[in-house]
DNA sequence: TATGAATGAGCGTTCATTCAT
DNA sequence: TATGAATGAACGCTCATTCAT
């Protein structure tokens, strides 16, 4: 195997072993040394990668937002109408949340902590602009609410981590007729009434 | 002052601190010796009201879940209409949430981290009962989409802890008229459609 | 025995750990936990007392030079002839640097290293006074050398520096009479040729 | 350019880089990894032309103590008159300790610390013989103090190691003037007096 | 000969918790 | 009840050294 794919290999186990051990026991109860040991390595490797253990949290939070969005936009396409382009980005969103489950759970925390540098943070939202893009369009044709963009995303979108979040704890699980009624309470709260 | 007073206060001294420093740097870059001095007594003296760092943070959930929901559901009365139950419950929330800003943080850092118990968290949900009853009435009346709790909390309720997180951090403020574009959202993605 | 003379010991067996251990070892081969073993207590315990490694090395010159020069100037009255109290110096530092070998060595490596802050090294200068003003006196009675203060203690007090070092190891002994040689030869470098 | 030459370079390269770098820090504040970087070498390849790290100043150690020496006797002709080898010895290591200042108190840094092998330090001295031969010569022929050659060394010339100290610090510096006075002092210590 | 990636051991320091008072 | 001194265990991180290439 060539060097290279090596090093890659490594970073990501070790990108990989973060968001699990953070996953369960969070950042600051999750020794350097668990991530070097579950990621096969030695400690001393991790600073090879990276330079401290803020480093690597932020530069996994900034890997798996990217991935995130890849996924949520995969087959997104600017020139849709505003609610099939909704419903397609909404729903690629749910499948990752609620598939992807590990790494929207790593986004939850790092979102709701201070745990992750403001900068990483911002580095990570910028990913969103089509979303954005979608919903300025659609107030602009008048389908959707001439609302802040943090209204339409507490409404439109958040409310998924919190249905992540309560089935991870296993209170609970989101079939595919829930996700279709939670489809519809998105879209009811950010559609322009008739 | 009488003695059992004096108690009090230094545990809710405690509680308070707690809050505070976990608010800026999390649980767990929060040592024992930063609340003790932030309250004023000495770090032996937490163990005299807490069992360990553990139960401190989790009696301090409860204490500021028990917080929320009684504010929440100050001035409501069972028998209310549904709609008007509902916004004076959301209203309520939403003022909790915006300007009982420091606590309503800590509860998000707690519900999105492994840091409190399992056990405790449960303890922190039964509060919330009269809410899950006016829904369920709702629901009889046909006022209320027939969706499971988890969802009518993710879509009515929890969208506030997401402006609140956005308004702390600076990107955004909530006016008067946001808080009532907001309450719309809430109310129509719950609400029956005619 | 009283608790302040407890810490007072605790802090005394740290600067002593640290003199011999230093001494023997350097400074940066000399960890925490050792001096903290030789001091019997436990390595945090060290930050007790002192803010971190720097900070007790720095303290530990500081004890030891005050040390030094107050044994030097023991007996010594401001008034004396010149001859007589520089002899008197002469042989309190000869005494202190032959017999309490260990800080003389400390002092040498500390000085002869970037070991200790500049801002300790000045703190450490400022009590040799009593003989930089001796000189001054001798020099305008015409009995000293008119030169700076720097050549005369190259001559006058450096030389013993070098003598421990080579009697401490074991090359070489001095015994009562090399000692008057050598404070001959200190006197002739910088008393006024007749 | 030969391979046998590049080789060389390397190792003085990494010599040199030893010996900036241990002025600066000490012996132990002084990674492998940063002489390597300072001499453009990785740093696997110290371990081609070094044992180890403690080989490495060892060696350095000699080769400073050789140039000194060399420097020292370059012009001197064991069969000088004494007073005259004797000076011109002393302002030829005068010359080295003030102007190849950086060697000088590598030198100084080794002398007063556990820093070097006794062996190597053994090493080192031999080459101090002339010196030695001249001062044995002196005594014979009475015009020097029939001391110990510990003792003359003391006077004679380790002062100007602590000359050189105090300059490099700053706090003080030798002109000519200055120079000619130290070595009257110099030479007023060892010599007999008449 | 030369490398850079890799590492185990060990460092300085912190902290939740205890204990004598 | 209240304390502050004390601590063992564990942390993040560094570094002399090695090894596959």
């Amino acid at each position: 195997m060539a060097k290279l794919q090596k090093s890659i290999d490594k970073r990501n186990a070790l990108v990989k072993a973060t968001i699990e051990l953070v996953n369960n026991n969070g950042f600051h109860a999750t020794p350097m040394s668990k991530i070097a040991k579950m990621a096969n390595v030695s400690p001393a490797t991790i600073y090879l990668y990276f330079e401290n253990k803020q480093d690597l949290v932020n530069q996994t939070y900034i890997d798996v937002k990217a991935e995130y969005t890849n996924y949520a936009f995969a087959d997104f396409d600017p020139n849709m109408p505003i609610e099939e382009g909704f419903e397609m980005i909404w729903k690629r969103i749910a499948d990752f949340k609620l598939n992807e489950c590990e790494h929207a759970m790593f986004l939850a925390q790092c979102d709701n902590t201070p745990m992750i540098d403001e900068e990483s943070r911002q580095e990570g939202i910028k990913h969103l602009q089509p979303l954005l893009d979608l919903w300025e369009r659609g107030k602009k044709e008048g389908v959707i609410k001439p609302l802040s963009d943090y209204i339409l995303y507490a409404y439109a979108i958040n409310p998924l981590s919190f249905l992540m979040m309560t089935q991870k704890r296993g209170s609970f699980t989101l079939d595919k007729a829930h996700l279709e009624e939670a489809y519809q309470s998105a879209w009811s709260s950010i559609k322009m009434c008739k």
